[in-house]
DNA sequence: ATTAGTTGAAGACTATAGTCTGTAGACCAT
DNA sequence: ATGGTCTACAGACTATAGTCTTCAACTAAT
């Protein structure tokens, strides 16, 4: 279990949790479609700022968002 | 004050807190020296990966890193 | 004066972050 | 069957993450 593939997982955990569909998310974040597929499929390597438009858009601290990476990590060690 | 600045500024500070040199800080965390350098002036994006890479050679979590990089931005707005 | 340690910076390079456009398939509804 | 929503995916593109090498400058020391 990569740090990407942890985030992506996470981000669509978080996502589909309060039923944004991945447009509505890209538009919120400022990012686009195609990216935040990519990214929840484990395929990009988001940045720190990246990492604070999603948190911000999901409503939670980016902390909070790492945070549940980690757990992700942590309950799956495998992959 | 970007994320990407807060973030540079906040490892600079962690790293001195600790005596490490930002060559020693390279090799623990496996990145290039210069790429130290660039971040901690606030001149490159980490990635998620880079950013556990560096939470680990601090001996912190990387949810707590991301934390740090929050109140850094919440107590300096300026810049 | 010299040495060693530390950091900033520049140049060149490869890989990838992030955008944009478009296609196609799945799942609903009506 | 048709239209709407959602998502995977591909291709092309620009900007930048991250490496590597090298040089310069500053600060301790001795």
């Amino acid at each position: 279990m990569t740090p990407a593939k942890a985030f992506g997982l996470t981000i669509r955990r978080l996502r589909t949790q309060i039923s944004y569909s991945q447009e509505k998310l890209a538009m919120i974040s400022g990012l686009d479609r195609t990216y935040i597929s990519l990214l929840e499929r484990g395929q990009r390597q988001p940045t720190i700022t990246t990492i604070f438009q999603l948190a911000q858009a999901l409503d939670i601290s980016s902390a909070e968002l790492v945070s549940n990476v980690e757990v992700y990590i942590r309950e799956n060690p495998s992959d």
